[in-house]
RNA sequence: GGGCGAAUAGCUCAGCUGGUUAGAGCACCUGCCUUACACGCAGGGGGUCACAGGUUCGAGUCCUGUUUCGCCCA
């Protein structure tokens, strides 16, 4: 059989993604009788374009899904999109031009759907162009009504528990969003702003402080200076006046006040930050809110009512001025707390909100995530230390529309909360009656149902529990679930970027711990982000557009692409470079070329007829027993790059430019050699080049599975490599020996090459008597190997010279040395062209 | 200010538990159309492994400090 002379990755590669979808491959229980690898595969939000960082952090895992699946594992690799939520809802609108408040809740949600579903539709077609081994049938949505359930189920497990509970406190909030939002959902900005010295008056005194928010005056509650701070050390518990809105407020101590910020003295608004809040909450000081839910002013800031922050502040900047009370200002940046999902400062609102009570178990979380194998394992000290820092319970009631309802009303008279019933999940409160016509508490009939959904992580941390549809009639805990030392774990790996360890690594194992007192995973494998050559994040807010994925899988082909992504480590971050494209793509060539090769020499091979395996045969399967045991603990890991690299050394430079080149004349069956000797070759370019095949599978399945197709499927009896064994060398292919000749007899070959390359002559130029110096005891092991390296170097005949290193060069000319110490190769070049 | 990571050839990256002369690809130089591959092959040049100390028989690898960059958090 003769392979075509190009493999065209174009027409190749889709169809591929065709054949394993037909032959549903890649399904869980396709093997229902072998144990089961889980992934906890990362559904993403379908508001963002998918951007080549993604495709970077979904490759590194997915190969390790079909090494697992190679390892013969039942693996369960689903699919999932995160669809609902405020990231979806800032799609809609921006997208079809609309606010979700003018529209109203049905018909928002409904256009929700309908966008969401188209997108996830142009999601699913790019992931299998990437060759994802994804079960299909197995995909989820977080918006879908078993999401809705389980989510729900969740959050009622948790009332129940006492970890979820309502209440009426300062939260952050943004003005732009109109929501309450978590400690996960800021990100810090950094932002120029101006500081204004202040004066307050008490009496015909000025009590000058420094303020980037004078707008908040009006919601000053207090003054503060530290304990130990003289110059105000008299004032403490006297009263000031607030300019312009002529209220009183008390001068305190406390040691949060910073006596070198500013001037020492320090105003506390309800809210300017979370001392505010603290100091609010220490000093049992009052509340003045001067801000509405969305960020304009309200009737306590007389004269400013209805103006937005930035607005307001010019103008009571303007009027302070004009009074004379504004004693400096100067130009600063300072970070500030954003809103991740619109770039809006946040500020704080007081409402009644929705928590899960973490803070009192952040040891718990702690010790429940060092459990979890992390690779690279210095992440889990990213995950402890963002535990460690947590500062508020979880807030997860948000006062939008998309998402999962709050499955809850509450009593008119009584405020006792109602649940809902476990057959009435999903549910949505605000269309359907809770199950109890009178309040169990006080006998009212009157129910108020919850109308704020919940944050979209409280769904999207419950993948675990989507995956094993966690108490749904066909739940999988049962048999997902597995114990390691003692910990019980749901899953066996959880793939995501670092990025979101602090929310979705986190919340997920928050719900883990209390739902099912579980980790979530035994292992997670945390990938980096893609870098623009100026070092930018890659990401779906920021730089989208550039690098299409779609075109760079078209223009350079999903093998090349994947081949990118696994070449560098786990963990860290890449700057985005088409390099290693080039090598992908140069790999995928070299693998079709030597195939065609191999394939045509072997089309007549005999497995069953007697062979002899010489010495270069021996030395090859030896390198290649090395090379699985490496790629196999690499890939155990995760560590797909390590992998990589010893298969693909091993293939280019000892099966391609060495053995290929040693055995050839063997395997053309030219004269010298017997037919067993040619089956030994034979064999060992069989196995080695489709144990190649095999361990390249995971990173390029599209090249692997042609090739493997065209030959290999047949003799091997299974019809796709990615369904095949992973390869396992008998023990008697671990020959140290053989390894040790191999290696002298490529120290000859490579000063044989050096002699011709110095004269400037192809490397088929004839050669007369090539000689090798050596000591017996080294020629012992070179001798078994003449045959070939006459052969290969083209030689007439090939000769001891016995020299033991006593002397600085053999007796003879035109010695030179060669890289294996003791060793010392001459040739006579026959036709020396000039 | 705290935490985590990174710093290796001109560029993009490997380098596993410390062990001869630090690797790959691109780029560069010299050759070679060798019955798989010129998208290739052979040979070569190029690195004081950020800097300064330390541990060790031995350090790119371990420890301490410094500098620069990135991420996360205050």
């Amino acid at each position: 059989m003769k392979l075509p002379k190009r493999y065209d990755p174009k027409t190749a590669e889709p169809k591929w993604q065709q054949f394993w979808e037909e032959k549903g491959l890649f399904h869980f229980d396709r093997v229902p009788d072998r144990p089961i690898y889980s992934i906890d595969t990362p559904p993403p939000t379908v508001s963002g374009r998918i951007h080549i960082g993604h495709v970077f952090s979904y490759v590194q895992t997915e190969v390790i899904a079909r090494f697992w699946r190679m390892m013969g594992f039942n693996v369960y690799y689903p699919f999932g999109y995160d669809d609902n939520g405020l990231p979806s809802e800032r799609l809609v609108e921006k997208e079809k031009g609309v606010k979700a408040s003018d529209v109203g809740r049905e018909k928002f949600v409904q256009m929700c759907l309908e966008l969401t579903k188209e997108y996830e539709k142009e999601f699913s077609t790019f992931w299998k162009s990437v060759g994802l081994s994804v079960d299909w049938s197995q995909d989820y949505s977080t918006i879908d009504p078993r999401s809705q359930r389980i989510s729900q189920r969740s959050f009622i497990d948790l009332y129940r528990k006492g970890r979820a509970y309502t209440r009426e406190a300062p939260t952050l909030w943004c003005p732009e969003c109109h929501t309450a939002i978590a400690q996960a959902d800021i990100e810090d900005a950094e932002r120029d702003t101006v500081f204004y010295d202040v004066a307050f008056k008490l009496g015909d005194r000025d009590l000058v402080v420094s303020t980037t928010r004078p707008e908040l005056l009006p919601a000053c509650v207090a003054m503060f200076a530290h304990p130990d701070d003289e110059r105000y050390a008299e004032l403490i518990g006297k009263k000031a006046t607030v300019p312009i809105f002529g209220h009183d407020v008390p001068i305190l101590a406390d040691e949060k006040a910073d006596p070198e910020k500013g001037t020492g003295l320090v105003m506390c608004c309800t809210f300017g930050d979370t001392t505010d809040i603290t100091w609010w909450q220490e000093h049992g000081l009052e509340t003045r809110i001067a801000l509405d839910d969305n960020g304009h002013m309200n009737e306590l800031a007389t004269g400013y009512e209805g103006l937005y922050i930035k607005k307001a502040r010019k103008r009571i900047v303007e009027d302070l001025e004009e009074a004379g009370l504004v004693r400096n200002e100067r130009s600063i940046s300072h970070a500030v707390n954003t809103h991740e999902r619109c770039g809006t400062e946040i500020e704080f609102a007081v409402a009644h909100q929705w928590f899960i009570r973490v803070l009192d178990i952040k040891d718990e979380i702690i010790a429940a995530g060092a459990k979890v194998a992390w690779y690279p394992d210095y992440m889990e000290v990213r995950f402890r230390n963002w535990v460690e820092n947590l500062k508020w319970d979880w807030c997860i009631s948000r006062q939008r529309y998309y998402g999962v309802p709050f499955p809850v009303w509450t009593c008119s008279s009584c405020s006792e909360v109602i649940l809902a019933d476990e057959s009435q999940l999903p549910v949505d409160p605000t269309v359907t009656a809770p199950p109890v016509d009178v309040c169990p508490k006080c006998g009212g009939s009157e129910f108020e149902p919850e109308h704020d959904i919940m944050d979209t992580w409280m769904t999207s941390s419950c993948t675990p529990f989507l995956n094993i549809r966690w108490g749904e009639e066909d739940s999988r805990l049962e048999r997902f679930l597995k114990s390691d030392n003692g910990t019980e774990y749901l899953m066996d790996m959880r793939p995501q970027a670092h990025d979101i360890i602090r929310t979705w690594a986190f919340y997920t194992v928050v719900k883990s711990v209390l739902n099912e007192e579980k980790i979530p995973w035994r292992t997670a494998m945390i990938s980096g982000h893609v870098l623009h050559p100026d070092r930018a994040k890659i990401s779906k807010s920021k730089n989208a557009g550039s690098h299409s994925p779609t075109a760079i899988i078209e223009e350079r082909s999903a093998d090349a692409t994947r081949y990118w992504a696994c070449s560098s480590r786990l963990g860290t971050d890449t700057v985005f470079s088409y390099d290693l494209f080039d090598a992908g793509k140069r790999f995928v060539v070299k693998l079709w070329n030597a195939s065609k090769f191999a394939i045509m020499r072997l089309e007549d091979f005999d497995a069953d007829a007697p062979r002899e395996l010489g010495a270069p045969d021996r030395w090859l399967l030896a390198r290649f027993a090395v090379t699985v045991d490496r790629a196999t603990r690499s890939f155990e890991v995760g560590d797909y790059n390590g992998a990589l690299d010893a298969v693909e050394r091993f293939f280019w430079h000892d099966l391609c430019d060495n053995f290929i080149e040693i055995a050839k004349k063997r395997l053309y069956g030219d004269e010298g050699y017997d037919d067993a000797a040619r089956r030994g070759a034979q064999y060992a370019l069989y196995q080695t080049l489709l144990g190649v095949l095999k361990m390249v599978a995971p990173v390029m399945p599209h090249i692997t599975e042609e090739i493997y197709s065209l030959f290999f499927a047949e003799r091997e009896g299974v019809e796709s490599i990615h369904i095949a064994a992973w390869p396992e060398p008998p023990q008697e292919w671990h020959d140290k020996a053989a390894l040790e000749s191999g290696e002298l007899g490529l120290a000859v070959i490579e000063g044989m090459r050096k002699i011709k390359s110095t004269n400037k002559v192809s490397v088929a130029t004839p050669v007369g008597v090539l000689r090798i110096a050596a000591s017996q005891e080294l020629w012992e092991k070179i001798k078994q190997l003449t045959g070939e390296l006459r052969d290969v170097s083209n030689a007439e005949a090939v000769e001891h010279v016995l020299w033991n290193g006593d002397t600085e060069s053999p007796p003879g000319d035109g010695f030179v040395g060669t890289d294996e110490a003791g060793i010392m190769v001459s040739a006579e070049l026959k036709e020396v062209q000039s």
